[in-house]
Order: C-alpha cells, then structure tokens, then sequence
DNA sequence: TTGCTCCTCACGTCACGTGAGGTGGC
DNA sequence: TTGCTCCTCACGTCACGTGAGGTGGC
C-alpha cells in the first residue's frame, strides 16, 4: 500500500523495524498508530494536524476541532449556495451554454457590490431570468429601489411565483419575511395563506402586519378566519393592521366577528366590537347593538364607539338607546355621537 | 497575472496577439472568453470542462449541469455526515484526543457492515458514548436486534434523549419514524408531545399507530385531544392502536370522548362510542345511553356493543332499555348482551 | 528456477502561487 | 539610466496513484 510509504517519508508513521530484505515491519504499536491516523484522517484533518495531534502535546482538541467545525461549515454553506446556482440554471441549460453564459453573467450583476449594477440588471432581469433567480435576489436584496424593481418583476410572473415567494417566508431576517409578505399581498394567490397565517405568530411586529395585509388581500375563509383569532393578542402596534385586513373581507368578516363578539374573553371581544366599526356594511349593527349590553364595560365603550362609524337606521336607533344608559361615560358619548350625526334631510335625494 | 498564462499554457485562452516584447495582447473577443470562462469555473466546472464546454459544440449543457448538480449533491450529504460527526464529538474533545480517537472507534464500530460488530458496539455503547451518536446510530440501524440493543441504551439515558429523537422523528424512513415513537413511548415526555401529534396526519399506517401508541403513554390533555381528534377518520386498520391509546388515559378520556360522541360527525360518532366502551370506569355509560338514541343507526350499533362491554348498573339498564328497542338489529343484540351478564350474585362477596 | 511481493525512485494529479533570473517600454 | 511590468522556466501545494526497474523469500 502506497499510503504506508507515504506516511513512512513524511515521519508520519515510521515502521519500528525492518527485515533484512528492507521490508517494513510494523510492530503492534505501529498498527495502533495507523488505526488513530485513520481515525483523525477520517474526521477530514490534514496529515499535518494529525501528526501533531498525536506527537504534540500541546496540540490542543477542543480547538482543533471547533476550527475544523467552522471551516466544514463555512464550506458547506459554499456548496450549498452553488448546488442553488446550480439548480436554478438547470432548466437554462437546455437552450445551450450560451444561454447558461447569459444567465451566470445576470446572476453577477445581480450580486454586484454597486446598487446601480444592480439596478441595471433588475431592470433587464424580467426578460430573461428565471423566477427563481429573481425571487432569491429580491430575498438577499439591500437596496430599496434595486428590491422594488425586482419584487415588480416577480410580481410580473404571476401565480408560478407562489410557492418560491413562500419558500422565503422561513427566513432568519425579519425585513425579508416582510418584504415577501408584500409580494404575496399583490399576487395575492391563496396557495400563500398557510404560511401566512404561521407569520401571525411572528415573533416581529412588522411581518406580523405585513403577513395581516397579505391575508386580508388574498381573502378567503382561511385567511379571514385566522385572522379574526388574532383578535384581542396584539398589543396596541399590532391593532390596526389587523383590523385594516380584516375590513379587506367586508360583509364577509361580519359573522366570525360577531362570533368572536360574543364568545371570546374580554380583550377579544374590545377587539372585535372596534374592528367591526371599520367592516363596511349594514351587517355589524345588530351584534355591535347587542354588545352595548355586554358584562365589561370596555367591551361596552368599544361597540358604542364603532356603532358611531357606521351609517344606518340600526346604528342610529342603537345609539340613541345608550343616550338613555345609566353609565355616564356610555351616556355621554352617546349624545356627543348622536349631535354628530346629522339625519339625511327628508326625501334623500342627493 | 499567473491565471491568464496557465490559461495559455492549456491552450484555453491563447491571446490572439504579442507585442513586439512578447507580452500578451488580449483582443477584446479575448476578454469575452476569459469572462465566459470564469463564469463556468464560479459554477465549480474544472478548466478541461470549461474548454470543452466553449470548443466542443457536442459537449452537452443539460447533462454536464446535471452531473455537476448530482455530484456536488453528493459532496453535500458527504459534508453534512461529517459536520455531524464532528459536532457530536466537540465536547468529548475537551479531555483530549485519547477520547476523541475513542469515540471515533465506537462510531466506526457502530457504522460497522457487521452487524455482530455493531451488536458489541452497541452493548459497549452506555458507557462511552455521546446521546446524540447513540441516537444517531439508533435511527440508521438496520438490524432489529442491534435496534434493540441502541434503544435500551437511549432510554437509560433519561429525559435528555427526548429533544435529540424527536429530531428523527421528520425522517424520510417511515420505519425509522416508527422506531423514534417506540422510543419516546418508553421515554414518557411531554415535549415530544407536538412532534408526535405530527405524526398522527403521516402517510404511514405503522407510523400513525406508534405515534397513537406513543401519545397514550405519553398522556397529558395535548395528546389526548390530538387523539379523540383523529377518531372516525381511519380505515379499520387504525382503529384499534388509537382506541387502545385513548384507552390509557382512562377516566380522563370520557369527557372529549362524549363530546366527540355529540358533536362530531358520524364515524366521528360511531368510533367514539367504540373506543368509549374501551375505557375503564363506569363514566363513559351515560354518554353511551345517550348514544342508542343517535340519528344514525351504526352510532346506535356501537354504542351498544361498547355498553356491552362495560359493567356496572347503568349498563345494565341501557342494555335492558334497548332490548325493548323497535330496531330488530338492536333489539336482538340487547337480548343477546342480556343473557350474558349473569347478574352478580346477591351478596357481592369477593 | 519461477512467480510473487515488496522495495526505491520519480512523475502525474489540479489550478494555480511563488520566487529566480532576464528583458522591453516609459 | 532607472524603476516598472511582463516574460519564461521551474518548483511547491495535498495525499497519494501509478508505472519502471530491481530484489528478497517461497
């Protein structure tokens, strides 16, 4: 075996003896040393470091091998951004090596340390690169115009954009779950909605508004349904995009709120009587009206207040109920709101 | 630049022109196909690769891409397994490299095509080894009796197992998926309660089982409501291992259980009132009585045959109820369940 | 005596890096 | 004339693989 000559020239593993034809002898102890070179070898450090391991006493372990672990690492992340390269030219590669040429050069110039390369390439990337492509630079994107140019022209492509915008929404940096939110928001495709919906219990603010505004956008039972059990959990950053996105919904949201009106705690409830003020439609009197009877009297002040953004006889005639409530705070409130809301003149006409 | 005449002396980018000094003049084609040629070797092609990619019009795109694709595949995975190993050998490197040459034997020894090696490994294993490569070596273990060995060990280990095999329970193997559930059965924790719930939707029968079987011995309200969720939506062969593992959770199965039996639909309704004449205690009869005046005459069925099982007096007198039933099928079966509770004998001794 | 194993040089791998020593253009 | 760049060999890298030609033990 050459390898054992080898290691004989480099002082690695020298035999303890020969024969009298010169062939190497390896004693027991040798053949123990041969297995720990393996050994070492076979965790991938170079015959350097193993001859130190085992000759070198201060030749430390632990250090050893944490730099070894960073460097296998640091490799690792290497090869596994090429296999992504590497992946998304496949299908590139049919047309020919120009083609694959064509898109390694765009690829540069979307990495390029200008933002106004770039730039230049975002604008001509529509054309001709692949969705994947674009989508992972819109990902890795720092620049605010190079990420708006690029986020158009995902959008461009349409629903086949879905899934690889999805794909983004796991990633580690907040700006880019929200920056993927508002592309899904436009394409608004409801393929989208379940990860979506795992963004509501995002650990930041904004990806949780930005994955709110992409639910209320794409609509559907779904969305609406996890959105209106985020009602009362959002402290008061959180409100209004929740409620914004739930108004997306329309008459729509007006059952589940009223659900949620009438079943959850109290925090949910303060939450739903507010948001149904903002749900266009005739739809939320009657439940806001019967909130003004509910046990807590935060609950009470909320519906009374969004019964005073909408329009409608029910609405009127609710308010002017509360005008006559024992509770002050209800009372008063009431007739401010009722002097505010001129009745249309006599005959409607307009 | 050395670069540009290594490229020379390969024949792979000859300038097209010398000045009189003999320096090298690149035409401005030159530049093309120096640029062509690093944009190859950025993917990882070697430079005969990029040669024969620019010269050779039968060199194919598609296939030296997908090669390429299957090849650094490879080196991944490769990679990966030696990340891991390193990892779980980082903190053994602190006594030195005796332990760590130590452990690297096990695993080989673990790794080992024999399995009579892997069987002695395994035994030998306790003392020495890391968690994580008992775990590890436990989810690629092919042989049962080596299985056995690894799990045994794992379990000794106690409660810091339960993280570590948890994380296998994802493996594409659905046997492997089975293996970690048996081992977190014996395990008994309740952080692997979510994972384990996972499980209950896989695509695996025998998967779905262990888990079922997993979740019982577990216990806990998590697991239980996983289970009574699942009720009604197995074919027969599932039935049985989610029965006997809401059966564990005794007395505090009925309450879900009932409500399944009210409110679900019906095989929701029939297996509930299966699985509640499985339980021990006298709790689930009420509900059961409730049952023999479902809607649906399967539900009805069942819920007789589960009071059939159970003991006590308010069984009896359901059972005596039902044999008064208009429903032939019922009536017969209530008879027949009548005649075999030899009523105990007066006096109630033993 | 005949294969057979093992021996010692010594070159090749892959894509260059790095001097050593020399030369043309500003 | 003086730096400066570029030139041509040519060795080194890393862990061996692979002959070429020779020799000891069965």
């Amino acid at each position: 075996m050459r390898t054992l000559r080898h290691y004989d020239d480099l002082g690695l593993l020298v035999p303890s003896d020969r024969t009298h034809g010169d062939h190497r002898l390896y004693s027991a102890e040798d053949v123990r040393r041969l297995l720990a070179v393996q050994q070492l070898r076979s965790l991938g450090l170079s015959l350097a470091e193993v001859g130190a391991a085992l000759d070198d006493p201060a030749f430390d372990a632990a250090d050893t091998l944490a730099a070894h672990i960073a460097l296998v690492e640091q490799r690792l992340a290497a090869e596994h951004e090429l296999l992504g390269r590497l992946r998304s030219l496949r299908d590139a590669a049919d047309s020919g090596w120009e083609e694959v040429l064509a898109l390694v050069a765009l690829t540069e110039r979307l990495g390029h340390r200008e933002s106004a390369v770039r730039l230049r390439a975002a604008l001509d990337a529509p054309t001709a690169a692949p969705l994947a492509l674009l989508v992972a630079n819109l990902a890795a994107e720092p620049d605010p115009a190079v990420q708006d140019v690029l986020a158009w022209a995902v959008v461009q492509q349409g629903p086949d954009a879905v899934p690889l915008v999805v794909e983004h929404l796991v990633e580690p940096d907040p700006a880019v779950r929200v920056r993927m939110s508002i592309v899904l928001a436009k394409l608004a495709d409801a393929r989208a909605v379940p990860a979506l919906v795992g963004l509501l219990d995002d650990a930041d603010r904004e990806v949780v508004s930005s994955a709110a505004f992409a639910l209320g956008r794409i609509g559907g039972p779904d969305a609406l349904a996890a959105l209106v059990g985020r009602l009362g959990r959002d402290p008061d950053s959180g409100r209004d995009s929740l409620g914004d996105a739930i108004a997306c919904f329309g008459e729509q949201a007006v059952g589940p709120l009223t659900e949620a009106l009438a079943a959850g705690d109290r925090d949910v409830r303060e939450h739903a009587a507010e948001v149904l003020g903002f749900v266009a439609g005739a739809g939320s009197a009657p439940a806001l009206a019967a909130a003004l009877a509910d046990a807590d009297p935060g609950v009470r002040l909320a519906a009374l207040l969004a019964l005073g953004r909408l329009e409608g006889e029910q609405a009127d005639a609710a308010i002017r109920g509360a005008a006559a409530s024992e509770e002050p705070r209800i009372r008063a409130l009431a007739l401010r709101l009722t002097a505010d809301r001129t009745p249309p003149p006599a005959g409607r006409s307009r």
